[in-house]
RNA sequence: GUGCCCAUAGUUCAGUGGUAGAAUGUCUGUUUGUGGUACAGAAGGUCGAGGGUUCGAUCCCCUCUGGGCACCCCA
């Protein structure tokens, strides 16, 4: 896609010439109101991350290709948008983790550790978009890194997060599921079927999506023997409260120390979760969960809407032994989640879920109705500096039309200044909503505006 | 990469082998300093592009382009 040729180039100018202002399939733009909303889900988002000790950093959008290229295999590499500028092989970030991964590397000598950091950016994959699906869409990212360890507690302080963040954003009823992927490693392990692992927790992972029936079949067709396929769903049929379940699982008497070792670090963070105040209808066990990427060692996350389980996870995680194995010897842990923020608000918004009201931050509109500015610009000026957001509507136009442009803007007051005001000192003060209007000293306006929007 | 659908006004969509309509949005008026409602009116389309069949194609056929969806994988 180097060149266009002469047809193509003139497809993509319209009749009169004029390039085509499609927006580019894949990316998500958006009108003000609907901007509104998903600039207030992103701060509450990032509210919450801050408010748990994470700092919000930025990395570039452009990398090398070779540090974004050195853990990517299969679709992942061919998804990576690439390019050369210069001698330099360049490729935008396909994720926010591979980035910190470098970011880690690089500035490992002045972090304190544990390092907690949230990003909240956009990443960019060339596939095929698709409903939910973008080519450029915002991640939300927080992670904590350990230098050679990193403890469990950390664990379960990630669905306290999540559970804060969900409950703020209000979009109903939602259950945070959590497993080990220590438990089905051990379980193939214990099976020998554990170079088959990664297909076998692919497979397992679709269960939801499938059915049963499916399931069994595709694992058959990757040569799972029989008596190893019934311990398998003996192991993801295990359904309860969590206490139920460990219980459960320890009875499974799966002869593995991986096994084990799942079990208690789940335990342990349950357990932690309940210290921490995490509502017990929040979230379950599920341990058909196994979050598709290999690179989780232990414990996963999803999140799901109870309303609306066809979206899919929402939020999802889990803990990686070691984040940066490519760039740097020093081994470092880490656990950490993320929100695909574009996806879920357009789905959101497919769904009716996204109410948009306004579309300016403008609380007030001064509409002059005199030739001479001197004085809207000066009231202006006082709303502001009581730290109102105010505009000034300069076009000569009809009085209809100034209060057309609130009232379609969501505007919610207007100061009407004319010749009367300026000669009598009082100026009209119209709420939008209520239609009321009230005459007021211009010293007065901001803190009548004030009390109104209280 | 594989498969299936779709393409008509700014938007969402009707429709017919004789070159098009609705709803909504936009603009104007009823209302020359008072919006939201109502009523009236106007503007807005080479019916995605090219070719074929036909006296005639927006409609039927082919090709291309663009878009959507599913699989794969993922947020």
């Amino acid at each position: 896609m180097t060149q266009l040729s002469q047809e193509q180039e003139e497809d993509e100018k319209g009749k009169d010439g004029q390039i085509t202002t499609r927006v580019l399939p894949g990316f998500m733009e958006l009108l003000p109101a609907e901007q509104i909303v998903f600039d207030g889900i992103k701060a509450v988002i990032e509210a919450v991350y801050e408010k748990y000790g994470f700092v919000a950093l930025d990395t570039p959008v452009i990398e090398r290709a070779e540090v974004l290229l050195a853990k990517a295999g299969g679709e992942t590499e061919k998804q990576i948008y690439q390019f050369t500028k210069g001698d330099n092989d360049l490729a935008l970030r396909f994720d926010l983790t591979v980035p910190l991964a470098r970011y880690v590397s690089e500035h490992a000598n002045d972090l304190v550790f544990p390092f907690r950091r949230c990003h909240i950016g956009k990443v960019y994959r060339g596939e095929k978009p698709q409903k939910g699906r973008y080519r450029e869409f915002y991640q939300c990212d927080i992670d904590i890194i350990g230098d050679g360890s990193l403890s469990l507690m950390n664990d379960a302080e990630i669905p306290s997060v999540i559970n804060e963040v969900f409950s703020k954003l209000d979009f109903g009823p939602f259950v945070i599921k959590i497993s080990n992927r220590k438990l089905i490693t051990g379980l193939l392990d214990s099976l020998e079927a554990g170079n088959q692992s990664v297909g076998i927790i692919q497979t397992i992972d679709k269960l939801e999506k499938v059915g049963e029936n499916e399931v069994r079949g595709l694992l058959v067709a990757l040569g799972v023997p029989n008596p190893a396929i019934r311990e398998i769903f003996q192991f993801i049929g295990i359904n309860g409260t969590p206490q139920e379940m460990l219980m459960a699982l320890r009875n499974l008497c799966v002869d593995n120390d991986i096994f084990r070792q799942g079990v208690s670090e789940l335990d342990e963070v349950v357990c932690a979760m309940q210290a921490l105040g995490v509502p017990e209808d929040r979230y379950v066990i599920d341990l058909t969960i196994a979050r598709g990427l290999d690179y989780y060692t232990g414990t996963v996350y999803e999140t799901v809407l109870r309303d609306y389980p066809g979206l899919g996870s929402i939020c999802s995680g889990g803990r990686y032994d070691n984040l940066a194995e490519k760039y740097t010897d020093r081994k470092l842990p880490g656990v950490g989640i993320s929100i695909g923020l574009t996806r879920l608000f357009s789905q959101l918004k497919e769904i009716g879920l996204i109410k948009t009201s306004v579309a300016t931050p403008t609380k007030v509109l001064v509409v002059p109705l005199v030739e001479d500015m001197s004085m809207p610009l000066e009231i202006a000026k006082r709303i502001r500096e009581a730290g109102i957001s105010t505009e000034v509507y300069f076009e000569d136009t009809k009085m209809k039309n100034k209060l057309t442009y609130a009232n379609k803007k969501g505007i919610p007051f207007v100061v009407l200044v004319g010749e009367d005001e300026i000669k009598s000192g009082l100026f009209a003060v119209k709420n939008m909503e209520t239609g009321e209007q009230v005459m007021l000293a211009k010293e007065a306006i901001a803190a009548h505006i004030n009390e109104a929007m209280k």
